[in-house]
Parts: structure tokens; sequence; C-alpha cells
DNA sequence: GTTAAGTTCATGCAAACGCATGGACCTGAG
DNA sequence: CTCAGGTCCATGCGTTTGCATGAACTTAAC
């Protein structure tokens, strides 16, 4: 009850885009917080998870590290010197790319890949017991059609200031 | 060298949880990146229009470092020494709590308060723009509705390793 | 060929982060 | 009261991050 400042506009009515954009960070940071805590990602981080899964997904188990840049949450510089450290670790491995002598090519190892399943495998299950039980199979497939269509609408416009 | 993995199960069918999760946390990134990047973070920082943020829709414009914690994503360490930041910076006050003598009272200062409504505007307008051109009224309330399903689910169950 | 502009990745450096830990305080049992 | 266990915040310390920048290369124009 009461009131501090009283005059301040939109308190939760700042528009629905406003409104679903809090909703879906909000609702990302608590389960980001469950499955970085419940989760075990004591053999490899949750950025060198990130890298290691979405080489997995790419071609051959190989990206460019421009592409990887594209998915992964992290600075191009980061990302450089995560990769170098993952190299180190043996969970991937660098190469020139022969079609531009600019680019890096990262390859997922073998190492890299069995890494990348024991960790994927245990953070599934923790993924179907925190989202899995709020949601049942329909909410979850909507969810999942609006998040790609954001994501795809994302891609493309929206760029350069209105 | 040669085929690398061609036995993998679940490509992208490790069921719907986990699919709407990885979409969730994709979009989350995508949009994110356009948020940082197009949106005028030079007066405060990321994380501190994230407190300043917190504090704002607290009562009477104040919170213990504690409920601070449970909604911005970032560890005790780092936000106890953003918190120390932004006291130096002007934008909050911190107060001992009468209550509790272990708590740390963080209050929203005016200077605080103009800045998190001076960003908080620019950044409005940029999520109207990035989130609010991808899917329309109804879709964005539907998104709204399951991420809070999601949220309210992730805050109760979902604790200790089932 | 030559030059200018754009792209891609790596490095120097300061700032920020998380983990482990410690001190102060609260809570509950005996 | 006393004592053990839990909570809350701050600090030491090594690691990681982002920004600014530079080197190497590609692309396009002339």
């Amino acid at each position: 009850m009461s009131s501090p400042r009283a005059e301040t506009r939109a308190p939760v009515g700042a528009g629905p885009a406003v409104e679903a954009w809090e909703s879906l960070l909000r609702s990302q940071v608590a389960i980001w917080r469950l499955l970085q805590a419940d989760d075990v990602w004591d053999t490899v981080g949750v950025h060198s998870y990130d890298v290691l899964h979405t080489l997995h997904r790419s071609a051959d188990g190989r990206a460019r590290i421009r592409d990887l840049h594209r998915e992964v949450l992290l600075s191009q510089p980061s990302l450089s010197r995560l990769v170098e450290r993952m190299a180190g670790a043996g969970l991937v491995a660098r190469q020139p790319d022969p079609d531009d002598k600019r680019g890096t090519v990262v390859v997922l190892t073998d190492a890299g890949d069995r890494a990348r399943r024991l960790v994927g495998a245990r953070h599934a299950e923790s993924i179907r017991r925190v989202v899995g039980t709020s949601l049942d199979e329909r909410e979850l497939r909507a969810l999942r059609m609006l998040c790609d269509k954001l994501r795809r609408g994302a891609a493309g416009p929206g760029r350069s200031g209105g």
C-alpha cells in the first residue's frame, strides 16, 4: 500500500511488447539460476558447453569463430579466448580456413563431443525437470513457436535506429 | 576424420521441454544482442539498470541486497560490489536494516530514479521496436502468460535433484 | 595493378565476475 | 543463558569479460 513515486507512468503497463519481454527475461533468469545451480557443469563451463553444442549442430562439427559468435552470447574477443582455452583442454581444435585466410575454423574433437554428450544428457534432464513440469506439451510447443518467431523477426528487421 | 557423429540421437528432438527452452534461450540471446547494441546504456550499465528497475518496482524504492539478488542475474558478491559502485555514483544509497542488523537496505535516490526513467524510456522504445514488430498483441500476451507460468513454476518446485 | 573500405581474428589492459571465505547477526533447541 | 546451525553481507584472489586496437586478409572500385 501507499506509494512512493505515485506519478511514474507505466508501472506494469508499458505496453504488451515490454511486458512480454520483461516476462521472458525474468523467467529466463529464474530458470537459468536453477539450471546453473542444479546441473553439473563440473567438466565444462556454461559457455564452453554452448560452444560445443553449437559446433555439434553445425555441419561436420565445425564452424568459424564468426558463426559461433552469432550464437553464443559473448563478445568476439572473449569467444576467441574461450576457444583458445577449450583448444588447450582438448575439447576443440583450431584450423586455418582454406577459403578465407583470415578465418579460424573451430573443430569439435572426440573428447569435446564426449564431454558435450555427457553434460548435455544431464542438462537435458535438468531442463525437463525445471521447464517440463511447469508447462504441458501444448504450452511448450506454443512457447517454442512464439520464441522461434521472435528470433526470426529479430534476425531481419529491428536494425538501425528507427 | 571421416564422418563425425552420425549416430547421435536427438539432434533436435530431445523433447518438447528442451526444445522450448532452447528456443527461449536463443531468442533471448538474439534480442538481447539487439537491445544492448541499439539501446543507449551510456549513463548506466545493464546490470545497474536492472538494479534500478528492481528497486523501482519494490515498495518505497528500497530493497535488501538479498531480495535484489533473487531478481538480478548476478552472484551475491558481484551484486554487493555493483551496489557499492552505484552508491559511489549516487544512484542508490545504502542503509543498515533496523530490523535485521545483518542486512543492507538499498534505497533508490532521486538521481537514480531519474537515470532509471531516462534509460527506461529509451529501452522500452527499443523493446517495442525489436519485440513488438515480430509478434502481434495476441501473441505477445500469450508469450507473457507462458513465461509467467514458467517463472511461477520455477520458483516453487524443481528444487533438489529429483 | 593500386588503393580504399570492410571483414575477421587476436592481443593489451582495466574493469568486473565468481568462488571461497570470514565476520556479524539471527534462530531454535536444550 | 549457551551453543550449534543457518543467514546475510563484504573482502581476498585468481579468472574471465569487454573495449579499444592492430595485423592479416578480402572485396570492390578505379
